[in-house]
DNA sequence: GATGAATGAGCATTCATTCAT
DNA sequence: CATGAATGAATGCTCATTCAT
């Protein structure tokens, strides 16, 4: 009977996690309308119905904030690269099926792949605490490895070819994917025709899918 | 006859070209040095021994100034991607040599790699002339087709398959290359370990370009 | 009999003041290592290891918590004047002795002399209990009355002026003292030579001790 | 007759410098009122009718501003004892003249002294430029020469002890001043009784000098 | 055309203090 | 009494851009 002897410790940290999401999901409301420099720390309290003040006694910085959106989104990702690999069909198909899975999740939350994106900015990790980068790491390091594992089974049922990197293979889709989303975004943005991702997103995959196999004779060699 | 009926005209297009000129180079090490949002115009003006506001009778913005330099960096590109194509040797070498170019060209100006991403952010051409847009537009296509026509070549010559989208191969391409250069540079700015970039650069085309090739028998297919 | 009628009240009493005491080791290692304004109450609380809320059923701000600090400083100024008076001495020789002692307790806690110069600032009694300024002005009183009968004896010796307004000599040597001390850390602030304090300090004492003594014959006199 | 060839330059030095004086009239009556940490550039701004940025073309930071109001107290200083080493009298009588006018400037500009005062705070240097630093370190160096040059003159005159450290007797008198004026003023802080500052600084100067005086014959010695 | 001084809106961040538990 | 999460007002500073000369 005597249990929960620290009632208020539990809700406590209930409180602080479900205050915490609050915040997240205002901020990603926020840095979808406005973008990451447009965005302000205040409306982002506004939305959360909560002082600025308080913002920041759960993340460091505006910029934390903005990459923490990411632990959900990586958690998205790992939900997707498990839900191919369980489908049970033969390694390249759940590969495919990955594949698939990123290109869907970029058309319903593209902003969360201008938060991976954001990454990339020098000096990013001055504004962040180590802690939260370490996390980032951790999440994009497990994913990687789901996908990895797959092309590792492909090269067990000896479709693959038996020499391949399997990390790097993972490290050229990843690549390529987000490649194609920033191609297909400039053009947008600087009006260019930029029709056919979903198409040239299909085919890129097989073009590349095709060069991780194992061949059982030459294809044409023109030297 | 000769007319030089407006030498001062003449002398006042050379120096508005030089002056210009000043600008972009100031800019570009000044960019170089801070990135985007750290660099300021000041900075730029002292370097080019101009004043602020002249800078503005060039450039309409900052982002404007920005973007202009990559009209030198495509035009190394375009001499780059001729070069590789006037090597005479077969397509595929040509492509690889393309690939290869851009790869050197990332080790040798990294900061051009950093002006191309920026074109990624939306609102970008509100701060931008159209000519300017137009311009990069311009450039960037005669690229695209200068590479296109050498997977086209590859296709004329029974190397490459007959139904490739030549157009959507070079998008491939592209991608590939940007999205390397930003998972590489994430991975270094997060502190985790991005080795073999060299490696990975090299495999992923051998990989890709496996793809476009016209098959004489199968490979192995699981299903 | 011995009432132990109340003991918890008592033992509240002894743990009331055995927590103020920890509150105040705390505040006096946060502000000699970062300053007033730097200092965070926050800080405070976790080196005293309490809350912050319960700094303030002990201190009603801030600056009352920095100016409880001189409370124990006046109380070590004291046991030190009172020593010096208590060697025994002539007059002179136990004046000499205070001033040695303010001088050598300067030079091991200098951080007591800025919470006394941090008493200049207008308009802080808004930020402090009338009791904690009233303390002060009596603790201050005491020594202050300490150092004038030192002065009165050396008076009643036939050694110093009778005409001697013993308080107000006090209220000079005091602050000669802080002025010397405020004048050498200003120059070493400013990286202006601030070297000799030693010797200038001890030397200021003679110069204006002559003044205070009865003379004999005249010294000269220029007009 | 070509004279003037550059009207502009010298019509924009003379701007600038009125300009200067523009903001630093309106920061000393801001800061006056308000005290430095109350004090807002925004204040200062509209009571200089310029925009805020426009004091940061002139002026580093707030604390460089604050600071820069000395330049002008020491000039006023500076005038304040060349007119005492002017009025002919003798050394002796140049000194109090100087430490009249001490009390005078301080009755009449309190806030001067608030800011030399603020030259105590440590970490100033970081938002000062250093070419303030200098200044300041030049003019009051110009100053206590201007002084110590007095105290020699009643050494040549065979007034004053010939052993003195002029340099030092200047710097007691200097923090003389300030003690005094820090605790008066501490004491009207805290409604302590601080009346007779008159007095007491004329006493504390008489005092003072006699320990710079020859002796003729000796004073009484207790021991 | 060139200049460069002036502009001023805009924003992240801090931290002493409160008060519900 | 102790707690410590939440508050939110308050402010120094930047810098792209303009425009009178």
């Amino acid at each position: 009977m005597m249990s929960n002897s620290k009632p208020t410790a539990a809700r406590r940290e209930r409180e602080r996690g479900a205050r915490r999401q609050l915040i997240l999901d205002a901020a990603k409301s926020v840095f979808d309308e406005r973008g990451f420099l447009n965005a302000t720390m205040e409306e982002i309290a506004e939305r959360s119905e909560l002082a600025v003040g308080t913002l920041y006694r759960y993340f460091q910085s505006k910029e934390e904030l903005y990459v923490s959106l990411l632990f959900e989104a990586m958690e998205m990702f790992r939900e997707g690269i498990e839900g191919a690999r369980g489908s049970g069909g033969p390694p390249n198909e759940q590969l495919r099926a990955v594949w698939r899975f990123f290109y869907a999740f970029y058309r319903e939350q593209p902003e969360y792949y201008r938060a991976l994106m954001f990454l990339h900015n020098e000096g990013l990790s001055d504004a962040i605490s180590p802690g939260v980068i370490q996390e980032i790491n951790h999440r994009a390091g497990v994913n990687f490895r789901l996908v990895a594992e797959i092309v590792q089974s492909g090269v067990d049922a000896g479709l693959y070819r038996s020499d391949l990197d399997t990390r790097g293979v993972v490290d050229v889709l990843w690549s390529l994917l987000m490649g194609l989303v920033q191609l297909i975004e400039t053009r947008r943005n600087l009006g260019a025709p930029a029709d056919m991702l979903e198409t040239l997103h299909y085919e890129a995959f097989e073009w590349l899918e095709c060069g991780l196999r194992r061949r059982v004779s030459a294809s044409v060699r023109a030297n």
